[in-house]
RNA sequence: GGUUCCGUCGUCUAGUGGUCCAGGACGUCUGGUUCUCAUCCAGAAAAUCGCGGGUUCGACUCCCGCCGGAAUCACCA
């Protein structure tokens, strides 16, 4: 059985976004499936588009997704350079050869003429096909000229692994540009023997290509290389409309969510799953999971809505995997840069604490600071707060008062552990003979003044005994103060 | 306009001729878990399988037509 060579191979043109990671996603999948080689490709030929740090961006969200390259920039391997600029000489000498063997030629014509022949066809109302307008004469190739492929223009019938058996008509095959006037060849030969040379086994990219890909056959045939299975993927839909996800439609970076504080482990999954399954009912996937389990096979063949909800969701599902599976360490080390800013007066066990008791609320990181902020600072005693609460509503200041008082004093008197602290507040429930909506509502708040928070006898533990006395102090004297 | 692809609950999907008056998940709604928010659990609503013809004893599944959507037609990738 051959190795399998899968690539990705984007244009450093900014960031890669959710529209088109996939094209990254599962190459590298099936190559890590079958011990197979991922190279990671910089296709620069157009140096118009080129974005300076681009590439940087692109390899930043490839590690961050943990889609580890065997072969590419910073990697190296035995098929570079892999920066396409790089291998210049390897088009020109391919194209050379195709001259040589009467399959391409030196194209001597000027852009207004090739424009004019455009007009003349879209005025006749025939498909424009340089074919048709090809020059009788062609001069000795040298740079500054751009070559074209002689199309062999017959129906072509291929094979696509997720498409299934396709065909296509000598009207879409035409004399393509292989090497652009700057010497650089376009991205529709470049890609064909780089592919060759690399010994990708895998093309696989967005079905956008599908519309080429006979030129690509009769290229593969010219060229008489081995074609490669070709996979096409179906576009990624923006949430609303039909149109497929571009930057356009507001695509946001992959590493954008990082900032937002998503895992990585959710964004793989998450993506991975769009428009792929094992048919099973599972929906969280570990990477090995993913890797174990993937296919080409079970790729869907139509295009799949992007929708942040689930992603949400998602996260949720990791973040509680995390914590339960590997500690709130792990957890923890994730939470970097996203703590509120009065959290750096704390330990880093006190953090861990905190974590610990609301990590089950949180969907995404960025939810820590308004999540976690009375844990760090004092809040802001909001009397209102408390009166206008629906379970508190019936309760007077006075009454508010001295609830808060004897619940002080119970609690000073308790030993600082969850189980003592849960005793005192049954306790209270019983002495008090209230209800624990009230009860507990009404001190939650005092310490907190936060719309919600855990389970009260671990807000408090956390607080620490000190603080959650100073605070139901605090309200209750507010409570007195406004009763005087 | 030409060419090509796609079409199952709002969304992601399972389904390859009978086990499907279509299953799972997100979302929505209801209830439960000593307070809140969430988690978790239980339950509900939600798809005439784009439409119309065939083939067949039987079709979401096969064939044809139509309709709808998308992609593409560059010296961009």
């Amino acid at each position: 059985m051959t190795k399998i060579v899968t690539r990705f191979a984007p244009s450093p043109t900014g960031y890669i976004h959710i529209g088109n990671v996939r094209s990254a996603i599962y190459p590298y999948l099936l190559a890590a499936k079958n011990n197979g080689t991922f190279i990671l490709r910089i296709e620069d030929t157009d140096q118009n588009r080129y974005v300076e740090g681009a590439t940087e961006l692109i390899m930043d969200t490839l590690k961050w997704l943990g889609l580890d390259w065997n072969e590419g920039p910073e990697k190296g391997g035995d098929h570079g350079p892999y920066f396409q600029t790089e291998r210049k000489t390897s088009y020109i000498e391919y194209a050379k050869k195709l001259i040589a063997e009467g399959r391409a030629y030196a194209d001597p014509t000027d852009s207004e003429t090739i424009e004019k022949y455009r007009k003349e066809d879209e005025a006749k109302k025939v498909p424009y096909l340089y074919r048709n307008h090809r020059p009788t004469e062609t001069p000795e190739w040298q740079e500054g000229i751009p070559i074209r492929f002689k199309a062999d223009p017959k129906p072509r019938d291929w094979h696509d692994e997720v498409m299934g058996d396709l065909h296509a008509g000598p009207e879409v095959q035409d004399d393509i540009i292989l090497i652009k006037k700057d010497g650089l060849p376009t991205y529709n030969f470049a890609h064909i023997i780089d592919d060759h040379l690399m010994g990708c086994t895998h093309v696989m990219r967005g079905v956008e290509y599908l519309p080429s890909t006979p030129n690509y056959l009769a290229l593969y045939e010219a060229l008489d290389i081995e074609m490669p299975k070709l996979v096409s993927l179906p576009h990624i839909l923006a949430p609303s409309g039909n149109k497929k996800l571009g930057k356009r439609d507001g695509a946001k970076s992959v590493t954008e969510y990082r900032k937002d504080g998503i895992l990585a482990e959710t964004m793989l999954n998450y993506l991975a799953c769009l428009g792929w399954n094992d048919g099973t009912e599972q929906e969280i996937y570990s990477k090995q999971e993913l890797i174990s389990k993937f296919s080409l096979d079970r790729i869907q063949n139509s295009g799949a809505r992007y929708d942040e909800t689930k992603l949400l969701w998602m996260n949720g599902q990791w973040i509680r995997k995390i914590f339960t599976e590997q500690g709130v360490d792990t957890l923890y080390n994730k939470t970097a840069g996203f703590w509120p800013t009065e959290a750096e007066n704390y330990p880093e066990s006190y953090r861990k604490e905190v974590l610990s008791i609301i990590y089950d609320r949180l969907k995404e990181f960025s939810e820590l600071p308004s999540m976690t902020s009375y844990f760090f600072k004092d809040p802001a005693i909001n009397t209102e707060m408390l009166t206008s609460n629906k379970f508190l509503k019936n309760l007077s200041e006075q009454e508010i008062a001295r609830l808060l008082n004897t619940t002080f004093t119970a609690l000073q008197n308790t030993e600082w552990t969850e189980e003592k602290i849960q005793e005192t507040l049954n306790d209270l429930l019983a002495k008090t003979e209230k209800k624990p909506a009230e009860l507990f509502s009404l001190i939650r708040i005092a310490v907190s003044y936060a719309p919600f928070s855990p389970a009260l006898n671990l807000t408090l533990k956390v607080l620490g005994k000190d603080v959650s006395l100073a605070r139901i102090n605090a309200t209750k004297n507010a409570f007195l103060n406004d009763l005087q």
